[in-house]
DNA sequence: GACCCGCCCTGATCTGGATCAACCGGACAC
DNA sequence: GTGTCCGGTTGATCCAGATCAGGGCGGGTC
């Protein structure tokens, strides 16, 4: 069953929760992405403050609940999304239903880009998340303005491309037990460490969708993080946040 | 054993094939690469007649025997490749040897690009090739005076993200059956018809080398192989060359 | 010619992770 | 409260593909 994009992101807009930037009825649309949390990042990244104008007329934050689909694999693609908070996963789906995420999109992200017409995988929402939709036409139009743009997707697709290389790496060399290692390594850099210093990761996905990752079961990844617990590299705090209590001892198994 | 890569590329030149273009005494730098067999592909193809002296001046074309590595992961990025004939494989290495083959170049394919200074992996001949050398610098003055080429380099880093993408799905979710299937396909699709105008598929690689491609051992092709051959989807017509006798049934494999 | 070497194929056996099944505990509805 | 559902965990068993082992063959050198 699958429904349209827009129908869909209208439909599911959450109630505003008070973390999410409301733009006032006093404020101009310039000051809607002066006041964004994610300005600096993204394809905004690539713009001055004079810039604002032409970025706040053509996008338009949309408040998402968790499980809500933003792009369909196989629909026309009409629009990108920057994400600016929450986490999104991205997947693409068999004919038989066998699903594979090929990666998780957070803050600063861009999901959508498509090289034809239509998108070439799903992203849905994970966790309740504030995306930024942008037209693909305003897009081509904001890149012939604005060319730093042009070069600001250039190195985020490199980015995600050579990410995209390490994570073949993974599923087509690393046991188990590496690949798990490695996600959770990966997963420690983007994260703040804990108020005594010791690094940790932030997983508020299902195991499921982890698993789905890193081409796992949901039971394999179970054992395992019970093994790497037993042998004192991890411990689990809580069921979505987990510290690193040696990460020598993860580099060593990724 | 590592080689820098300027060493081992200038060393390795090949005794000049027939097949290569060969600059002649009296042709200008201009006209080496009007002639180019793949003037219209990778970056040059966003370029016009005109600018091709940026091109000849800045660039050089190699000749390379077989199994030749033409950039190293983990060394100094100090220049791209475009391949002009013959193939390359690109793989990363895990610290205790193992290696995944991310993908195979072919004419027209750009090979060197790197997100940081360093090559993300490692780009080796598996047939004699001719790859076309551009320093890091110049590139980037080529982006600079031509926006086009940037626009390119864009395009052509979003299909390798697409194909990176597909790449994750078969390794993540598909059977060896289905997953030699979808590469047998791939290829077909990239390969001239038979004379009698079945599809077929070029394979110049060693079988060694699809496995670390498709994450399977070469016993495991090799039996996948058989198998499909005597379901009589295809037949082996050399040990390099593969008749598709119904592309349908690979279909429903894949 | 004989020999060697690299690549490929085939058979026998092994095993890491999948699959199947059962259970637990928290969130939610009523 | 009770019942249900869903995500996670654990144990038992299975199997696809890895690993181990041997043999064939074509191309190269001497």
């Amino acid at each position: 069953m699958t429904f349209s994009v827009a129908t869909i992101a209208d439909a599911a807009v959450a109630p505003p929760p008070m973390t999410a930037p409301q733009p006032r009825a006093a404020e101009t649309v310039t000051g809607r992405c002066a006041g964004c949390s994610a300005r600096s990042k993204g394809l905004c990244g690539a713009l001055t403050a004079g810039d604002l104008p032409d970025l706040s007329t053509t996008s338009r934050p949309l408040d998402l609940l968790s499980a809500t689909p933003v792009v369909m694999e196989g629909e026309e693609a009409l629009a990108v999304f920057t994400v600016m908070s929450g986490m999104l996963k991205l997947y693409k789906t068999l004919p038989d239903g066998r699903q594979q995420i090929t990666g998780f999109a957070t803050a600063g992200d861009v999901i959508g880009l498509a090289v034809g017409s239509v998108y070439a995988y799903t992203a849905e929402t994970v966790t309740a998340s504030t995306v930024c939709r942008m037209s693909r036409t305003a897009l081509r139009r904001l890149m012939e303005r604005h060319p730093a743009v042009q070069g600001r997707l250039l190195a985020m697709t490199s980015v995600e491309l050579s990410a995209a290389q390490d994570q073949i790496l993974l599923l087509g060399c690393k046991t188990a037990v590496e690949r798990v290692s490695s996600f959770l390594l990966a997963l420690s850099r983007r994260s703040r460490p804990l108020a005594d210093g010791t690094p940790s990761a932030f997983l508020p996905m299902p195991k499921v969708d982890i698993g789905a990752y890193l081409g796992l079961r949901p039971e394999t990844l179970s054992r395992v993080l019970r093994k790497l617990e037993s042998a004192g590299a991890i411990t689990r705090l809580t069921n979505d946040r987990i510290r690193i209590e040696n990460p020598a001892a993860l580099e060593a198994a990724a």
